[in-house]
DNA sequence: CTGTTAAAGATTGGATCCATCATGACTGTG
DNA sequence: CACAGTCATGATGGATCCAATCTTTAACAG
């Protein structure tokens, strides 16, 4: 059915990338960390060759930075590429409101609106929950508006750094989930108003923000580590 | 110095990569062709290990298509790929515009009007030449707009598609290559003008236009294919 | 005690080997 | 004569082997 992700090649290589990918976003490889090819080989029962292949993959999508003979590293994501990220994000992410205007259903709106109601602040502490909710709003949009090529890279972009990060954020700051919500709701009614400018700017606003939160989150955590 | 592009992994991978980007590009491999390891590692004097390598690269950029066990193809690319990806690409070169307007400084101005001036009507049939000058004038604009990340899905997006259609579009249709120039220039007036609002609607309309040329020449192509 | 150099260990990168899978042809049977 | 099944061929994918390079450590000299 996902006719618009390249077909999967061969699916070992897919799988140990995707399972390198989720051990970095998680956390359970921190940020920085050395990837050894042996290492990951043997952690996933597989051979050396896909985990090299996933290596090279994940290396494209800017997860991960190989250096010529002295293997791969988590990437440090500087705050200012997060801000530089998050900018493309923002008007990529406006312009998938547009369209969305035009092309949302009742139905489509119920389950955007419904999705939201996961995230109400009050349900207690974020969690791994919640958060998958708030993937899923943004996901849903793409989805509405109906061009993979933009979905994909939306979501190459959000890939591009660890996103456990987000997590942490709203931990660090139980405010900034009340503004989740809060600018969650202001697209549903843009959208339901089929304003799709207005929809626009509230989407460009909400991620400029969120990537404001991210960037300051890797600022606070270098700052700790140059600190020891 | 190029900090921002991924830190080549390893020279030779990267280096077939390329090599083999620019054999589909240029059509000296054909769209729909098959890509056979073996034959592509002889080509290029190297082994199989950094074609498969590299195969995968090309296929994460979407170039290529790798189904399981039979194999690598130049993708076909359909015409309703192209609007979609130039629907995206168009609201990124616009974004880089509105960037450049607060960026550019006079010597970069002379050199975006310079590099036009190659692609001014009457100077003799388009050509290679006129093609590289073409892409180096979006190449400026992007790099003026000094967002690494935007310049590079800018590119991803570019690369996802065999460029020497452009050249033969230009081939074509004569009229065309008077229109690109015009857009450039009114481009340029906008740049100049600062006026950002006016230099992304510009461009946006120059990048639309270019991606429905080359969605009918997709269109044109596979009814030629299917016909004969 | 410190800085430099050399050697050993470890890790990546490239090449080769082998198993698996798909395709196509050929043969046998209905 | 047509269709189905089997076998052979070729290509991909995974594993392993070997060489090259980098890092680290230790020893030696200043």
């Amino acid at each position: 059915m996902d006719t618009s992700s390249p077909a999967s090649s061969s699916a070992l290589v897919d799988e140990t990338a995707a399972a390198i990918r989720a051990r970095i976003m998680s956390g359970e490889i921190p940020i920085g960390a050395q990837l050894r090819q042996a290492e990951l080989a043997k952690a996933l029962g597989v051979s050396r060759t896909p985990v090299r292949e996933a290596l090279r993959q994940l290396q494209t999508g800017g997860l991960i930075e190989v250096v010529p003979n002295r293997g791969a590293v988590v990437r440090v994501p500087a705050p200012w590429e997060v801000r530089e990220a998050y900018e493309v994000r923002a008007e990529l992410e406006g312009l998938s409101c547009v369209r969305a205007v035009r092309r949302i259903t009742r139905d489509g709106f119920e389950e955007l609106r419904a999705t939201n109601e996961l995230l109400r602040p009050g349900d207690g502490p974020p969690n791994a929950a919640s958060h998958a909710a708030n993937d899923r709003f943004h996901t849903l949009i793409h989805e509405i508006s109906g061009n993979d090529r933009l979905a994909r890279v939306i979501k190459e972009i959000n890939e591009a750094f660890p996103r456990n990060v987000s997590a942490l954020v709203l931990q660090e700051h139980p405010r900034h989930r009340d503004d989740n919500f809060a600018e969650h709701e202001r697209i549903l009614a843009a959208l339901e108003a089929q304003d799709d400018e207005l929809a626009r700017r509230e989407m460009q606003s909400h991620v400029i923000s969120a990537g404001e939160q991210l960037a300051r989150w890797y600022e606070r955590r270098s700052a700790t580590v140059f600190r020891g």
